[in-house]
DNA sequence: CGCGGCATTGACATTGATCAAAAGCTGTGG
DNA sequence: CCACAGCTTTTGATCAATGTCAATGCCGCG
């Protein structure tokens, strides 16, 4: 639940380095479980994790937000057990670090505390924008704004290719829109018959953005 | 979208104080809009300030947040803009902080640092149980799912009273539910007649806590 | 007393969920 | 290389939940 990316990759990111500790997963392994006692916490190097929500008693779940390569999970915390559940929609790769060192780190450095501080305001945002969708969008609306939510997500990182991979199936598109597989499923077609996205096997393309967040009534 | 109330109240809150400045709003007053430059934040003294997200074109708005006496408001901020509205529920009372000034004073205190990291995985975590509830909930489990966690919040801050006064109109709370306000006065009125909650001029009790949840299917 | 704002209630329309079936795809083993 | 099993996705036919529109009721305030 939180981006180191920007002012981290500072000088000490060395002694930080030094406490990282690579670790795989494959698709579908649950990187942590919610309740579970935390200790670390992740920095994504490649793959996408899901952050889910299970709040709710049935099995109903929500994912909360979406983490690619750069990113950070797991980080929030209540009573020393983690809040969330990180989920693995790829295979994934990444650094746990040590909670408990990482914030004494941060006590003696401010520009960690500030970077995290920046982190988790940007999650915050993140977060806002998807309540906002899930709250006051209708279905196809929704679906366009995951898509150029996603768009802007990978832009951001990894620059200006209009393609990316789709790592959710409809069923996850699903749970992270508060739809049904059928209506996310009938609402791509629809966004797909309008000439707004393409895919080609797990790629998808945006072929104009500008349409999609008009479509999905959304500022970009 | 920052409740500073934990740690800041410490030794060096004197420092602060002498940058606290403190302001008065009338109901339906905006203290902040969104996109405009931002320069305080504020920290709530009394009364209720939603924290509205306008990202959507069209007139729809979403209330992505509450925020009461204690908390803080207008923290997140996009290039130098408020990122959301800050628009006062009732009559308001805050103290305005100068953001740059706390930020340099954050450089400082690492405690500082940490309590808005802390205020701000709080929120982050506010947030995404809304997310949940908005996205996976029918429309009377939500509108419980409202009153519950509105009664955590007062329970948390002021004790142990079952009773708060109710600040959000109908048309408030289904902007804060995504629904609209005849759902909200129709499942109020189950709600009621359930004897889960009850009603006394602005006051809201609530009169089965573990029921209200229960009926949510929402963990406390 | 009467007006204006909010809340409630009702009748009806629409969206999206649900249930069910068919169509693609992928990998495995003959 | 084909056939088939086990997926996910698409498509279709209903149905229920919620939105929409409209009328009425309630209450406080001028």
């Amino acid at each position: 639940m939180l981006n180191l990316c920007g002012a981290l990759d500072d000088g000490q990111l060395l002694e930080l380095g030094a406490l990282g500790n690579r670790r795989r997963w494959r698709k579908r392994d649950i990187l942590f479980r919610a309740g579970d006692p935390m200790s670390a916490f992740f920095k994504i190097t490649s793959g996408v994790v899901a952050v889910v929500s299970r709040t709710i008693d049935d099995g109903r779940r929500q994912i909360v937000a979406l983490r690619i390569a750069g990113d950070c999970v797991g980080y929030l915390e209540t009573e020393g057990r983690y809040t969330f559940e990180g989920y693995a929609l790829t295979d994934v790769e990444a650094c746990a670090f040590s909670r408990r060192r990482f914030d004494a780190l941060a006590r003696q450095y401010p520009v960690l505390a500030a970077a995290t501080v920046e982190a988790l305001a940007s999650a915050q945002k993140q977060t806002a924008r998807s309540v906002t969708a899930i709250g006051q969008l209708r279905s196809t609306e929704r679906v366009a704004y995951f898509f150029s939510d996603l768009h802007a997500l990978y832009r951001e990182r990894f620059g200006d290719s209009e393609s990316f991979p789709l790592a959710l199936s409809r069923s996850e598109i699903a749970s992270y829109l508060g739809l049904t597989l059928e209506t996310v499923s009938r609402s791509v077609g629809k966004l797909r018959k309008r000439g707004l996205i393409a895919f080609a096997g797990d790629q998808v393309t945006v072929l104009d953005v500008e349409a999609l967040c008009e479509f999905a009534s959304f500022e970009p």
